[in-house]
DNA sequence: AACACTTCAGACCACATTGGTCAATAATTT
DNA sequence: AAATTATTGACCAATGTGGTCTGAAGTGTT
């Protein structure tokens, strides 16, 4: 399966991994139509089963897909040398987006996945992948001491993080709603703002 | 159909109603099935088409249902006394959260919802059956006074409800994974620790 | 232009599932 | 015991299913 599929032309591998993933991502398992598939992603039926041996192989195929392609595009982009934690994970707010702006079906089929599989299942596999990321995103290098102390470290991180994922989700949502092109300057401008308050709110010295 | 709704003995409404959300909720329209609606609710055929005229019918009362009742509820048990606005979001998020236990499919399918609607429509939904609602849930005899008046107060709104969000979101995801019951105080104790940070970060003399 | 080889199409299949109906039964009320 | 209401599930034509297979179209080499 594996090595036919690296010869695969890319730009049809893509059209066919995003209607699959589209599909998946609507639809139980099951329910999930092979049919539309290769209608949405303009291949014949044949091409799909030729490079996928069945429907199994393809689910299983795209569900280490969604993981690895994630966790390649992070260690790829990533500058370790940043140490202010909030453009930290704001660079990894960043690659996300550009992944889900080149794969559209990637959240909504990851979301399906999260909830079949458990936590630590998934925790797991990423841990498999590329072990201490979790820990290394958010420590190496980064400067814990300009948190204010008298609050908690762990549940701050996890508002900033939260923060990010939310509002990432939203203005997606609302590209994909809207039609308009995504414009990531703006994105990112807007972010800006959050972080501003953050930084203030979570900061040392932040408070005048 | 309401009236006729309204005789169903409401144990086997809510068996009906739960299974449906689910179906539709990990389904699309067409691919969901009134079949599996009707085994996982554990009734037969006939009587879904006795109360529903057809499966149109039955997937355009859920979608007012998850609105009217989500409104109703919150309209009847909320504290409009409560001046400080942690705890008038927290009585919201613990008020979702018992009626998601109730209705577990409610999350899912609201999502779904979500996605095939514009923002304006879901908020004219809502506003069409309490209008101002949003509005007043955040202002209404909440003391504003008590923010910090360095930082932009909607985003540290913004930030707080997604913080809430996230949080019931992920304690609801833990329970129905781990099969748990769920337990409000230990939630609830959860959040207040979630509320000592933000409070500390966002109000006024938070900062010592 | 002839060959070999890979890439792709889509008609085809046996079978499962679809939304919805309806006559018969069970439960309840009168 | 009669009348009314609530509930069942076998049944239907129609559509959709995952997967196969034959052969056409494309590509490169000689």
């Amino acid at each position: 399966m594996e090595e036919i599929l690296k010869k695969l032309d890319s730009e049809k591998r893509d059209r066919i991994i995003n209607s699959a993933l589209d599909e998946f991502g609507h639809n139980s398992y099951e329910k999930a139509s092979t049919n539309n598939i290769v209608k949405n992603a303009g291949i014949s039926k044949g091409l799909l089963f030729h490079y996928f041996r069945n429907k199994q192989e393809l689910y299983n195929y795209l569900e280490n897909f969604v993981f690895q392609k994630m966790m390649d595009v992070i260690l790829e982009e990533i500058d370790w040398n940043e140490s202010d934690i909030f453009n930290r994970i704001k660079q990894i707010a960043i690659i996300k987006m550009e992944v889900i702006s080149k794969y559209p079906g990637i959240e909504t089929f990851g979301k399906v996945i999260y909830e079949k599989k458990s936590i630590n299942e998934i925790k797991m596999m990423i841990e498999k992948m590329v072990p201490d990321i979790y820990h290394q995103i958010y420590t190496k290098n980064i400067d814990l001491n300009r948190f204010r102390d008298d609050i908690d470290f762990n549940k701050v991180i996890q508002i900033i993080q939260w923060t990010f994922e939310k509002y990432v989700e939203e203005q997606m949502e609302l590209i994909k709603k809207s039609g308009v092109k995504l414009d990531f300057s703006k994105i990112i401008f807007g972010m800006d703002l959050y972080i501003d308050v953050m930084r203030k709110a979570f900061y040392k010295g932040g408070e005048l």
